[in-house]
DNA sequence: GTTAGCACTCACCATGCATGAGTGCTAACA
DNA sequence: TGTTAGCACTCATGCATGGTGAGTGCTAAC
């Protein structure tokens, strides 16, 4: 019926303007700066009643009114467009991407960085998770002593190292032994071993080399399967102080600076995430308390078609979710296509993306 | 004399109360807590003296004193005493420590983690800066194509790695040519590479292999004598929000938290140290205007008798430096006994620390 | 259903005032 | 000459007060 979308008109424009001015949002101030062509006193009936909805929220007794987290999730769910930010991106991005290739750190951090640069909020950006991907190429590299270097290469070409500390000193044969037979062992297994598996063949090593593959299967094993491994790196923490709802508030920020320190509540924030692509979580829907001004956007990126990892930026409710959505969206595809022409290559499964 | 004996008592106990409460101390507190045994009224006198001569402070006119940053500095020089924190820290840190070899990164994690945790402070560590070491170890592996992982072992025992772009694809038997040839060329030379020394010896390559040496060499160069390689690791940011002095002026909360981080800036920071040993720096010394706020006290720790990285606290000018220093004196000897045990063992020098 | 008008609410700001911590100065004392 | 008591003075802080203005809800008229 056309009374609600005119509703619905009013909540579109107060919503846009709270967005971009933090301040309550007055009748008369929708009167005036967006001509729907009724008076004052109609919007403010409908305001009335969009409050009684659930949709506005009222400060106090004779304030404008504040866009509640319900009246974002329509927003994002009904009126929500795309904003073409290509010609923001693309220039700065590729170019920017194409000096850092094979480094994956290095590619996280500049990920950050533009996605901060771009939306002047906090970004997260997780590196890539390797548990569940295959194994390649195994290598051991001997330091010195009983101290040698494991470097693993997975089937999507990315490339972990840790250090092993064996009980005692190897001879490089016993290392070239022990790697040759763990990577015939390895080659197309899942990273999930099974003693089983290994009975069979270990049998033709000595009883040295046989622990060497035993220490170096579990630091695999803690490698694979720890997530631990993921790491969520976090860029512009101090954009906040953009924000007049949290530069006015020192508790907010101090809460808001202490959650987003903690790699474990950025880790649960990112494990959490159930949309396949672009995510949008709406104040207290992102679980976390200490974060329930806040609203999250995230989306995962892939290696080969696999998704490893997600990015996502964090900010006050009142966020632009068209931009953020849409730069979340191609920044997202952007990464996928660096990293399959960078490191991926395998053929495990069709390149998504564009 | 027995008079400006008098005077410093004062300032010693106007110090230590600031220090301990935050708040302006004012003569009748003095003659209260600290029984000196003379009268406010003489106290006052005191102050007024000590006010002249550039050691106090007085926010207004009937307010109390704060120590000025020249206080501080006397303090430190002249009335700082050793704190036994080992009863604090051995057990916690060595236990911790223990848990943590070779993982370079892990270890100048968990050595940030402590700091904040002893002093509740935010603590800055940086990362062992590799420049101006020796090479020992040089491998080369093929991940995949063009893409060649490289590793680098100091003699310090220290394990570098990073992926080259080769132009084309090399064979296992060209690359392992490559490596025999630089462990042969570089072994015992400095990182500083001169043309003319392999110019001698590089013709026994064919073109394809000088070509990877030549990238290889160049990447090399940039691992060592880029100073990007120490990266500066801070933990506990948010431990500012337990000062007053920060908690209730945002302003104040906004340019920390922008400056600490900042690499450039805290890279800056580390690089000015000249101090040998334990070295404080209040307020206006760190010669930074984003933390002129704030003290620093800083150290810097050995691998093998060489010193590689510093660790340190930033906190408001008013902390507790007796308690501080100690803690980043024994922390610093600490993580150099812990380093030279599990990576050091080159006999570059005699171990230094107790 | 829409609008004008009006009384009402309440954050915000400026002002004024009392309070109290702390000072500087002076005069008396040892 | 150094020390102390006394006192007037200063000024941040807290609290109450009142005016202002943005904004509301309600009612009555269109």
């Amino acid at each position: 019926m056309k009374n609600n979308d005119r509703k619905f008109d009013i909540l579109y424009s107060i919503i846009r303007d709270y967005i971009k001015t933090a301040e309550p949002v007055g009748s008369r101030t929708i009167e005036r700066k967006y001509n729907i062509g009724i008076s004052s006193a109609t919007i403010r009936n409908e305001m009335a009643d969009l409050e009684e909805m659930g949709y506005l929220v009222q400060p106090y007794t004779s304030a404008g009114r504040i866009p509640s987290d319900k009246a974002y999730r329509l927003y994002v769910d009904r009126f929500m467009k795309k904003v073409d930010v290509d010609s923001y991106i693309k220039e700065d991005v590729r170019s920017l991407y194409r000096h850092y290739f094979g480094e994956l750190e290095e590619v996280m951090n500049k990920t950050a960085q533009i996605l901060t640069k771009l939306t002047n909020l906090t970004s997260l950006v997780s590196t890539p998770n390797i548990s569940g991907l295959n194994i390649k190429d195994i290598h051991l590299i001997h330091i010195e002593d009983e101290r040698v270097l494991l470097v693993v290469i997975t089937e999507q070409r990315i490339v972990k190292s840790a250090e092993i500390r064996l009980t005692g000193t190897p001879t490089d044969e016993m290392l070239e032994h022990v790697a040759n037979f763990l990577n015939l062992s390895i080659k197309d297994m899942m990273t999930e071993f099974r003693a089983s598996d290994f009975a069979s063949r270990v049998d033709a090593l000595t009883p040295g080399e046989q622990k060497i593959v035993s220490e170096v299967v579990n630091t695999i094993k803690v490698i694979f399967n720890s997530e631990e491994d993921s790491r969520v790196i976090s860029n512009g923490v101090t954009e906040i102080f953009r924000y007049p709802e949290f530069r006015n508030d020192m508790d907010r920020t101090k809460s808001f600076l202490e959650a987003i320190h903690r790699q474990d509540l950025l880790s649960y924030l990112f494990s959490t995430v159930q949309d396949d692509s672009v995510s949008v979580r709406i104040g207290e829907e992102n679980g976390m308390e200490e974060l329930s001004n806040c609203s999250v956007i995230s989306a995962t990126y892939k290696i080969n078609g696999r998704p490893v990892g997600t990015i996502g930026v964090v900010g006050p409710t009142r966020m632009d979710y068209d931009y953020c959505v849409s730069v979340i969206e191609t920044l997202t595809n952007e990464l996928t296509n660096h990293l399959d022409e960078t490191i991926g290559g395998g053929k495990e499964s069709d390149t998504s993306g564009r």
